[in-house]
DNA sequence: GCAGGCGTAGGATGATCGTCCTACAATAAG
DNA sequence: CTTATTGTAGGACGATCATCCTACGCCTGC
């Protein structure tokens, strides 16, 4: 309650509906239910429910970047930071494992409805992408910064996308942990240049 | 046309509706449409649009029991047989680009839409994993061929889902290129052990 | 005490949905 | 030719949806 406003709770509420049942599924009764407000007064605070979508968009951006702000805050070093971005899958397990990752299922969603909004939906992947980015720039891989971005993002999105059909916590520790290794070796590109050529050179000999 | 029943044309034209467009978001009239068919008629070949659904997911499973069978016939090396798995992502990218995988997006679907055929879509996935699995058991891995089987699955719904919100082929073929290496060093088993314990010990040191 | 704006309640509206019914065409069997 | 079976067409149905309207309660400033 406090200071948040009726508009706050019903995209705080829409929010949550969204990734739970996903856009389409929802409706203005159901937002509604869930704010305790009556359906047809919905139209005095968003005047369609693409209005709502753009909010809730919004609002997710919002709180990517202060919840990245924090990260790089609380977090001396970029690995670690990444690993914090990786632990997600762990820490929101008992939501993942129903209902994926909100930035993919909803992007995923919005491509197929073929809805305006698909390029403001991906800015959220975008923050990620960017912030990881940097991270990776940090950790001295600044021609490769974005591939290796886009690899821990698309790696990301598989493990939950798995996870949410199998409900399987055990596969999703492992990927974790594997993804923690791979991180590792890439947390110092000295060390990672001279493993890579040799292993190259390994993978090459034939039997 | 030939010898396809009417039937075969309904199940055929929603399975490309529900990827393109999403089970829920697909209407009788779309598809009705789409077979040039009176909708009211639907009634005499399905009597819900679950048993529609349940006919999609059939024919898909179907459809992937025949191409696991012929790529079984046609490569002879496991590791060919996984990289053909692999490069889905790019010989169907103008469908990826724009609908992302249609297993794991009706996947996510179906769970958001806490629908009674969840288990059943997933037993698509369930295929290529005992399939991939197969592979790897072949490739020497016997131990740790499902979680291998699993890691393919996950980086390959990554890719698609990513690829399908920022629509770059770039990133794909770098990431299949790089699923390809990474097979490879997987594609001998011996050579690998030896490999992975020296670059252990090489990521252990400190500086 | 009164006027006016802000926020709310609850229902009307038209469209669309899944579902279902009934009448009709077409083919095959008697 | 008649009959029965199989498939089709088109519309009716109740429900639900997003959207919109109007009337009402509450608070603030005069």
């Amino acid at each position: 309650m406090g200071d948040k406003t009726t508009c706050d709770h019903i995209v705080e509420a829409a929010d949550q509906l969204f990734y739970r049942q996903g856009y389409e599924h929802t409706s203005f009764s159901d937002i509604a239910d869930a704010v305790q407000i009556s359906r047809g007064n919905f139209y005095y605070h968003f005047k369609t429910k693409d209005e709502i979508l753009d909010a809730v968009i919004d609002l997710r951006i919002g709180n990517t970047q202060k919840m990245l702000e924090r990260w790089e805050s609380e977090e001396e070093h970029p690995e670690d930071r990444i690993k914090r971005y990786i632990h997600i899958l762990l820490t929101n397990w008992s939501k993942i494992k129903y209902f994926g990752c909100p930035v993919g299922t909803l992007c995923t969603e919005l491509a197929k409805l073929n809805h305006t909004s698909q390029e403001e939906a991906s800015k959220v992947f975008t923050l990620f992408r960017t912030w990881l980015r940097q991270q990776f720039i940090l950790l001295g891989h600044k021609k490769d910064a974005d591939a290796l971005a886009m690899h821990v993002l698309a790696w990301s999105q598989g493990v939950a996308t798995l996870a949410s059909t199998f409900h399987d916590k055990k596969f999703v520790r492992k990927e974790v942990k594997q993804m923690c290794e791979w991180l590792k070796s890439y947390s110092n590109p000295l060390i990672l240049g001279f493993r890579f050529e040799f292993c190259k050179n390994l993978t090459k000999m034939e039997f």
